[in-house]
DNA sequence: CTTGAGGTGTACTGTATAGTACGGTACATT
DNA sequence: AATGTACCGTACTATACAGTACACCTCAAG
């Protein structure tokens, strides 16, 4: 019984200290790398004992690995809530633009962008893991509702996955090589907003069909 | 005069080593990453001694600079090379295309691409150089040929900045990410490179006057 | 052949850091 | 309040690595 409970909510003073590890860790690695974040730091600000995090954790990896695992969580949620609507087409898909712009500089989707740029390599079935997530949950909402459209006669009858990956690397642009050098601005981000609607009017005077 | 001759070609003992050890440094930093990269791992696969080492680039910093210095030249001449022609516009955007994907693709721009993403936080001054010789290059050529065709009224006057961003957008794609999470394979290049037609296809679609 | 300037290799130093051991402490349960 | 489990903190160990010192070697010029 008292294992369930642990199981469910965790004991209180465990989890609790479970929760500011993994916080600190998360921070720390996303903001400095890695190999240079080190136990002592993360610990300085979580606080909690060397000992514990043995003990939680295993060591250096294992916390690394849960960090990734539960931004990935996050990540993943971010995505699934994107949606596409019933709409007029022009509005549904600067809706949906707006939406994956947004998703996209997410400070969880960014931070693991990034880390992931910098030790996928070392870690590579979560990098693999994001990318399933990341763009290819966007593509599959965005193609099966271009998809419909095709269906409905509204859009030329082209290859949905090719429309997909052409609007959301028309939408996105410089903007997510700019997340993966850390040069991100807010403006950037306020760019990237402002060349939706032409972006959407470039793409859809490409696709429609001739009426 | 014996100092000219070091200046120009270099004393050709002290220069041969000078590469020797640039080369491996750049091969191991871009596979391995400037952290898990040792001098003692560059010297065993460069030949030469720490001493010289020290002496010629002043320690690992110094090292890593010069070879991100000189990547980021070879790929600022691969990023000139690129132009484009007087073909029908159909044709010299395609043409543009496969030199951008190329140019992107070349294995110089992907290390310093990946390089930068891990570690572009500790050199700004060097990822806001690469930022600038890559994308910014590609842009100015791109939006100066859609401009003429702009002026000549073969397309819609739309600002030529933002039909180049969604142009190049499209092209690449997803692939940019792939570069900088380092599952990067031959497949994702021609998949990039099949995109081309259709990319160009709906662009033209869609910032084409009316005829 | 001689000579010296520059290069080589090794061995050393200092530092940083991951992981561990252990004695002390606080908290929850009864 | 007693008791035992789980956490804390410190100190220690082992290792890895950048940078340096130094004695030896190589090569080119005379």
């Amino acid at each position: 019984m008292q294992e369930e409970a642990e199981a469910a909510h965790g004991n209180s003073r465990r989890e609790k200290r479970r929760r500011a590890i993994l916080n600190a860790a998360a921070k720390l690695f996303f903001e400095n790398g890695y190999e240079r974040t080190t136990l002592s730091d993360v610990l300085a600000l979580s606080g909690g004992s060397r000992s514990t995090l043995a003990d939680l954790f295993g060591g250096k990896e294992g916390l690394f690995t849960e960090v990734l695992r539960e931004t990935n969580g996050h990540v993943q949620a971010i995505f699934d809530a994107l949606d596409t609507n019933d709409a007029p087409i022009e509005v549904a898909l600067k809706d949906f633009a707006q939406q994956f712009i947004e998703a996209i500089f997410q400070p969880s989707t960014v931070a693991i962008t990034r880390i992931l740029a910098a030790e996928g390599l070392r870690f590579p079935e979560i990098a693999e893991a994001f990318f399933r997530i990341g763009p290819d949950m966007g593509d599959k909402k965005l193609s099966a509702f271009l998809q419909r459209n095709v269906n409905t006669g509204a859009l030329r009858p082209l290859d949905p996955i090719a429309m997909s990956r052409a609007f959301r690397g028309m939408i996105i642009g410089d903007t997510g090589l700019c997340v993966t050098m850390g040069t991100l601005t807010p403006e950037h981000i306020a760019d990237a907003l402002a060349q939706v609607d032409p972006a959407v009017d470039i793409f859809l005077s490409g696709v429609r069909s001739e009426s």
